[in-house]
DNA sequence: GACTATTTATAAGG
DNA sequence: CCCTTATAAATAGTC
């Protein structure tokens, strides 16, 4: 329902991909409030970010005094962080973004203080889903760092694989001046490889030095 | 959107209500779906009607069985106990490695068992660092089989150094011929770069093969 | 964030 | 429940 008809699959284009999962999520979420009022239904609607972030609706309130709790331990632990230091500066080189011990710490903590409290199923289910948004934001970063490694030995690799065909060039044409015609000028510089030729060796050279 | 502008209040018949309930309920799943998929994001939706009934949508699988489970709880019916059997088996397939469906799975079991849609404490405190190590687990395989594509190139990466000293070793060898004696065999055949030298053409050469 | 041209959802009615 | 149709809403592309 817009300017043109979208298909059905992931929108390549990261920004226009945000655009849409901002406007969309809060239709979303409009929706499944105009369906509870409407209808007198319970709705909860959770979405997951790839970074981990949580956006939800809820028409009762059970999970979300949950969320506010967990937010109220989050933010009281990078207030107070002393024994956390290194935590809060893990949150913040990361963008605020949760990590997987954040998440057990804070759940553990909040457990270990409301002993009588009992999480029923649909709050068993939301803790397991943001754990697992979390473990997998974590395992992306990594990737991430990986991917990064394997691409600049890729492009190493590559740039090895250019100089080579280089040298082999050069080689021929050494090899060609020196079978057939190298005696027309025998007084000449022998550290001038190149003079006669085609200029193909200072590139050579130049290409070895940064190898080196 | 219809006929006419609906305002932001319970419908007040129950017909028309209902019918609502059933056109928005499906509606909102798309908008979930469509979320879910245009934007990689994951999206759970969750619909309990007056009389208890669930629907649901979830970009993931992993919510569905727990959610399922609980349907099953709220209705008080169908039968159970056969999933036990799948569960192990699942298990051995797989060599004792777990997924995150083996261990909902297990959750959902241990429910069975309990008959209790709460968890205590310690039991959640399990379940969480159950979740974490089979995450963390999948995150470990994931980041061998990146290491294993690292070590790979690196190895090739020093591979092409190695040829590199070899070729660049050969030309000051070539350069040296043709600079100081070369004429001492103007028939040589063109091709054979390594005829008068110390022996480490063919090796290039080779190795250049290896390379193509 | 706002502004349209379009597409989509859906209220009413069969 | 499904179909049709008029109309309200959502939103894709654009600035």
């Amino acid at each position: 329902m817009g300017r043109r008809k979208v298909q059905l699959k992931l929108i390549e284009d990261r920004n226009s991909r945000q655009v849409t999962f901002s406007k969309r999520r809060s239709g979303l979420m409009k929706k499944a409030r105009e369906l509870s009022i409407l209808c007198d239904v319970e709705v909860a609607v959770f979405v997951f970010s790839g970074k981990g972030r949580l956006y939800e609706f809820c028409s009762g309130d059970s999970l979300r005094k949950i969320m506010e709790h967990y937010q109220f331990h989050m933010d009281a632990q990078e207030e107070a962080g002393q024994g956390v230091h290194e935590t809060k500066k893990h949150h913040t080189a990361h963008g605020g973004l949760w990590t997987c011990n954040d998440l057990l710490q804070m759940v553990q903590r909040d457990l270990e203080t409301q002993m009588a409290v009992c999480l029923n199923i649909r709050e068993l289910s939301q803790l397991e889903h943001q754990l697992d948004a979390i473990l997998q934001q974590t395992r992306i970063r990594k990737t991430d760092l990986m991917m990064e490694a394997v691409t600049s030995l890729h492009k190493q690799d590559e740039y090895q694989r250019e100089v080579n065909q280089l040298v082999e060039k050069e080689i021929a044409t050494l090899t060609n001046e020196a079978d057939c015609h190298y005696q027309a000028d025998p007084v000449a510089d022998p550290n001038d490889h190149a003079s006669g030729s085609n200029g193909s060796v200072p590139l050579l050279q130049q290409a070895m030095q940064r190898l080196r």
